[in-house]
DNA sequence: ACCCAATTAATTGCATACAATTTATATAGA
DNA sequence: TCTATATAAATTGTATGCAATTAATTGGGT
């Protein structure tokens, strides 16, 4: 490949996935915006809906997010009711999340947004699976080398 | 697919593209810190690079970025000695970009930024043209639904 | 009990993203 | 010409991301 194919835009697996993730993202924001909610608050509670009770560090870990970015996520989660922030007893190093019972209600509304999002689009569900795992893959790649 | 797969974290194609984007951007990082860039600095100088003398409406078009983005970033390029803005003297309100011998010599060193990205990882390159291409014709998908 | 390295969150500072609004300019139509 | 509309950037405000640092706590070794 000469100069100019390597640095094309248009070439750059980067960039596709730079681009499209925040297309997937303006998807969801006005589905979410119904929740009050916002695209990174959304995942977190995705998170949180498959396992409670997790300090800051096992949720990141999940997110690939560090504390930088979760602390005032999680303050701002906590302001709106939907969970609470304490330090376990057995380890004060660790805070703990805990869903309210609003955050655990919210569950239920959230279960129609992944049918909502393709709809109108020309997208079969079959290929976001087979994508999704080749992207699950790579990631993988990534990780083991770093 | 029952509620609690619907909502699974790992079933989200957006969580895959989401973190795998923030991954690749995080190979990059160092690379890029080389020639004293960040990413999005990065992909705007390949945009430029590719066509240089546009508006901050075309640029924004390819990259797919607003002005609200976009001005403080060409400011700081622009601090950094890289570019240029000016007005359009033909229409005013067009604002046009411009390389200085700096910002196109800085191309050379970019050169080999996307050949080292994937050393020492498992990764073949023609699983990343697959992959970029089906990317692509999601993200085409979603665009013409929108 | 005391010291020290390790661990976990929180904080700080910088760089995006993006919706909404504002400002400046251009153009079409009365 | 005058005005209403449209267009392009810039600005404002909010929400991330993340590196680097700081603060609090813990556990190991003496």
């Amino acid at each position: 490949m000469n100069s100019d194919e390597l640095l094309k835009l248009d070439n750059q697996i980067c960039f596709a996935f730079y681009a499209c993730s925040r297309e997937i993202t303006k998807l969801y924001r006005p589905i979410l915006a119904e929740l009050g909610l916002t695209y990174t608050q959304y995942i977190t509670l995705l998170a949180l809906w498959e396992q409670d009770n997790v300090s800051v560090k096992e949720l990141g870990a999940k997110l690939l997010l560090d504390s930088g970015t979760l602390t005032p996520l999680l303050k701002k989660l906590e302001s709106m009711g939907l969970l609470t922030r304490a330090r376990d007893k057995s380890d004060e190093r660790h805070l703990i999340v805990r869903l309210t019972e609003k955050g655990q209600e919210l569950r239920k509304q959230a279960e129609c947004v992944p049918g909502r999002l393709y709809e109108g689009t020309d997208i079969e569900p079959e290929e976001l699976i087979s994508l999704r795992k080749q992207v699950q893959s790579l990631m993988n790649k990534i990780n083991e080398a770093t």
